[in-house]
DNA sequence: CATGAATGAGAGTTCATTCAT
DNA sequence: GATGAATGAACTCTCATTCAT
């Protein structure tokens, strides 16, 4: 029975995540994924017990695949660079395409919150300048990159990157102008 | 009589301002508006009518009161990277400054318009990126900074205060990290 | 001042019989009127202290009015037959008119009240009652009518104007069936 | 689970035709449906939504029943003149019988759609033609009646009906008035 | 007289959450 | 487990009515 129940909790989850991308967070109702996801609101309680909870799950499992398709690329050992891009134009993506974006639904939750509360988020953002870190250090050892602070400059990048995410959402932007804004950073890191 | 409904509409302004820096923009209501600023809700109406028009009120106001600041600075007629610097340190102060930051609210209520919607808020970044682009080329020609595209830097600039801005608010910052960050930059642009 | 403060009660009663026109009687507030008027809701209450004084002032002013058309038509001693078709002619233009018509407000108002208490309009129906029975009688006399119960006659038509006046703002009618109407009434006593 | 839906369905409804008798229909809120029934503001909005749609199923299911009484008189095939008097009588009763009048509530809805809007009544309007006409017919076949235009008149007791319904809620009126219409009209129709 | 600011009551409506079935 | 009925709290918004100016 532990296998229907984890069915069914993946059916909510899903649903879920749909109406966070659909609605954000903060107007998503209990009653709305009930709802969408055809199951009684009674029921919904069975497996979560408020949007917050069911939001929480959803990035969890989210930020477990999206991993994958990242440490493979490091694995097969490609040139520095091109994995600094691979990453980069995944995060383009990412970010122009609003139709697969709970950058929003985690945004207004983790205003709900306050700053700090939402360690997943903090991890993650670490995380990610770390494997931008080691990118550029293997990128100076083979002579593709150069930085005097390695550390910064992947900082830099990711801030960047959430300047970029931030922006695509309140005052939109152009395909032209992410593009723009990779190629700046990754000459900042070429120049000779 | 006009002079006192003026008075009392900057009341409710001011009252508003501090509620919205407190719970952002979605969770503000009309009734807590009203309580807070000791009048009845029907009272309210007579000068707002709703959240969205308060909030646009609040910023715009805002928004005249900051270009002020940072106008007399250029007239005055320093050296670039020091107004460049003092900007920075600017926006540094306003995003570890939580207890004065509308930031929430504006992000809040972008994301209830959508991308683009908000045309000010693009008005707003555009007018920065503008003015920083300005003091890039002034400092190119007295020798202060070096850059071979300064537009393109201009905007990098602006996102990684965006970066930095959400960040603050999502995973919480540190003066420290703002500082390591507007140093960056600002080596960025010196380099020669 | 007497006469400036008459004045001033008229704008307010053509202002108010307009907007009943247009809304009836129960969704008239005195906001809408005072509005309207073009002054302000403090003002309105030095004159009126309600909308159904409002309404019961309009009516008044309304049938001293309408009485002169018809009492001169009668003065001039008109064919009986004659008078009474000018007479429910001028029926049938008012209920077709809806732009001129307090029909629906006087019977909300009636509604409000309760059968019977609003004695102006038992009166105003009874005094038609009055006049078409004689104008029957008259054209008995001529030759013009036939009817073995004069009065019968008379309280039949009014009841058949009642209905066509309401059935003009509920289901709807036209002036061919208003006609058709009148046609049958004239026929009725013209028998043979 | 859906009959015991069905039943509290019936249970609101019942108070809210109640309530609609008691106050008309632009008085009545969803507040006072839900409190003369017993259960919670939100407990009623499970089943109904507004105080129209309310009153259009009280209506429905009124005419459904409404119309049973009437058509078991024509099957059993009495005279046509003893139909059209029990027709006639059986409005008489309605009309004087103010508890158990929908008829203000009716007229107020269709005020407030505006003349034509509320097909129902004009289709309520015209079968009642229909019948009586056949009715006028039938007797003319049996010489009981004699009309040169039975659909006219047919019609014109129609209006005459609707003129003492309204006239039953405005003016007040006396059963020996009705009783004295009633014989008006059947004499009309007599008359050889 | 006249204004219009101010209050407070009240209606509509939506949900989170619980609970009997 | 699952349903969906039920409650009650909250929020929005609109006016009648009063009152200081």
């Amino acid at each position: 029975m532990s296998d229907k129940a984890e069915r069914k909790k993946k059916l909510i989850r899903d649903t879920a995540r749909e109406v966070f991308i659909r609605k954000g967070f903060k107007d998503v109702t209990m009653k709305d994924i009930a709802q969408t996801a055809g199951i009684s609101r009674g029921g919904l309680y069975l497996y979560y017990s408020s949007t917050e909870e069911l939001l929480l799950d959803v990035l969890r499992i989210e930020s477990a695949e999206s991993d994958d398709t990242f440490e493979t690329a490091i694995s097969r050992r490609a040139a520095a660079a091109d994995i600094l891009l691979l990453f980069l134009n995944e995060q383009k993506k990412e970010l122009l395409n609003q139709q697969d974006a709970l950058s929003v639904a985690t945004y207004e939750y983790a205003f709900s919150t306050g700053p700090g509360e939402s360690g997943f988020l903090r991890k993650r953002f670490q995380s990610a300048v770390r494997i931008i870190e080691h990118l550029i250090r293997a990128g100076i050892q083979n002579d593709e990159f150069y930085s005097s602070d390695p550390h910064a400059a992947a900082t830099n990048i990711m801030f960047v990157i959430e300047g970029l995410k931030i922006s695509a959402q309140t005052i939109g932007i152009t395909e032209k102008e992410v593009d723009r804004e990779i190629r700046y950073l990754m000459d900042g890191l070429a120049r000779f």
